[in-house]
RNA sequence: GGCGACGUGGCCAAGUUGGUAAGGCAAGGGUCUGCAAAACCCUGAUCACGGGUUCGAGUCCCGUCGUCGCCUCCA
């Protein structure tokens, strides 16, 4: 039984999806007026990791990740360099969708854009106007919070409180500071949209509510988002669609933590970011997954050179299980390894249905590991190997992991087979040097000699 | 100030309905090896602190300290 943390509720509830065997999934994505950190990355490998496992659980998840393509940011930035703000936002979109792909990220069922999305937003906002839970005002449109019996239910604040905080600004157009707009009036030059209001464009929060009613409809089973947006985003959210609809808007909210750079918050603003560009540069995909992984989704990550180090280390290592029999493997005794194969899965499937705790998982599957190589140092054949081996490529598998050995190019192959026969001869005379040379040379071309008992053999990487 | 999360060996981190602490990285020792690499074996924590409940608590309750997030845009 999959059990899932709900942010409504700050418990793990059984899961159950509204209609068997769907799950309706949202998941809200950037606002693209730069380039995405290794922040965003987490957020998507998180949901990512749901998502694949929801789909091995056997269910069909119709997973819908958004774009908002147009904002105050966006605009400014398009202003700030010259151009046009739809091409900046598009550039930036297609930035992403290839960054996901470099992080092994299923492609969502659907990518709707707030720019696209003009006609169900605006029919949103009218209804809330007409059913007194919104206001029109000089051209914006905002939300009454006051309407709303429920506001304040996902972060668990009173309106009392909040206005407390003294953080908030008075503004003359908003009958409750706490009000949000929902329509924003056009300043000359902004793109925008005609509207009964006027020329203008959505507000941030809207579009999530309207996309979500379009595309999955009035109540979805997950909800999912950076936890930095509980509030105001997905309180928002929620306060629009079930005051539209009357009826409830997600009935599972999830939401990682984020990822600390030097012991804060990674963020535009503090200017503390690494680019996703820039991560991949330097590292495979894999790496960053793990590091996810080697985490609880919900708890704040620490991104650093050894955290980062040790999840390459960890990488490595699972892929050492992955690797082909000693040459002249004799066969060995594998009734431990069978077992092994068999309790990882059963102990992997249970972390995970525990509201998808991929740190546990990842253990039971270092146990597989270690027994795969402790089988083949006995000397255990490819066939004896391969059962156990094919679990763990599977369970790998459900949490996204790529373990691509590295390639060199095929016609290659047969030349380094000639050069460590060579060198398998020349250790036969105990020519050391040679050996070593031979050995050293071939690592700096990246092949990796490895000397066992029964013979030698070598890999890329 | 308000709301929330968290504090387990050097680092990351798991810990079902409470019964004496997975795993990874790093470190040290060992096996294997001509040497090396990889792999394998061995070594280390009483769970922030102080109370309480209990036969028994990392695991429940209270308090203290600390960290992080949100309260403005934010994955």
């Amino acid at each position: 039984m999959l059990r899932v943390y709900n942010t409504l509720t700050r418990k793990k509830e059984a899961f159950q999806t509204i209609e068997p065997g769907i799950v309706r999934m949202y998941v809200c994505g950037p606002t693209v007026y730069d380039k995405a950190h290794v922040g965003h990355a987490m957020s998507a490998l998180v949901f990512d990791i749901v998502r694949r496992y929801l789909e091995y659980r056997g269910y069909d998840v119709r997973f819908v990740m958004n774009f908002t393509d147009v904002d105050d940011k966006i605009i400014a930035r398009a202003n700030e360099k010259g151009v046009d703000p739809f091409d900046l936002a598009e550039g930036y979109i297609r930035d992403f969708e290839e960054h996901l792909a470099d992080l092994n990220i299923l492609p969502a069922t659907s990518n709707p854009r707030a720019t696209q999305t003009m006609e169900q937003i605006q029919d949103m906002v009218r209804g809330l106007i007409e059913k007194g839970y919104a206001y029109e005002s000089n051209g914006d449109v905002y939300f009454r919070v006051t309407k709303d019996a429920d506001y304040g239910k996902l972060s668990g604040r009173k309106l009392e409180d909040m206005q407390a905080g003294a953080r908030i600004a008075v503004d003359e157009q908003k009958e409750n500071p706490m009000d949000f707009a929902l329509w924003k009036a056009a300043k000359p030059g902004e793109p925008a949209w005609d509207s009964p209001w006027g020329k203008g464009r959505p507000g941030w929060h809207i579009e999530c509510s309207a996309m979500n009613l379009h595309e999955l409809g009035e109540t979805i089973d997950i909800h999912g988002g950076g936890n930095d947006l509980i509030f105001p985003h997905h309180e928002n959210e929620i306060a629009q669609s079930e005051c539209y609809t009357g009826k409830l808007f997600a009935r599972y909210w999830m939401h990682n933590g984020m990822l600390q750079l030097s012991g804060e918050k990674m963020s535009k603003s503090v200017g503390n970011l690494v680019t996703i560009e820039e991560f991949l540069s330097e590292h495979e995909g894999d790496v960053m997954r793990m590091l996810v992984l080697n985490g609880n989704y919900r708890s704040p990550l620490a991104f650093t050179d050894e955290s980062i180090a040790a999840a390459e280390r960890g990488l490595e290592r699972i892929k050492s299980g992955l690797r082909p029999a000693a040459p002249n493997a004799a066969g060995a005794a594998t009734d431990a390894l069978t077992a092994q194969a068999e309790s990882t899965k059963t102990a992997f499937l249970e972390a995970m249905d525990d509201d998808f705790n991929t740190a546990g998982a990842l253990g039971y599957l270092f146990e597989l590991v270690r027994a795969i190589n402790t089988a083949r140092d006995a000397g255990a054949t490819d066939e004896q190997l391969q059962p156990a081996q094919d679990t763990l490529r599977e369970l790998t598998g459900v949490l996204g992991l790529r373990l691509e050995e590295k390639q060199g190019s095929g016609d290659a192959d047969k030349f380094i087979d000639l050069l460590v026969e060579v060198r398998s001869e020349a250790r036969k005379q105990k020519l050391w040097a040679l050996s070593d040379l031979i050995r050293d040379k071939l690592a700096e071309l990246g092949v990796t000699i490895e000397d066992n008992k029964d013979g030698t053999s070598w890999r890329w990487g």
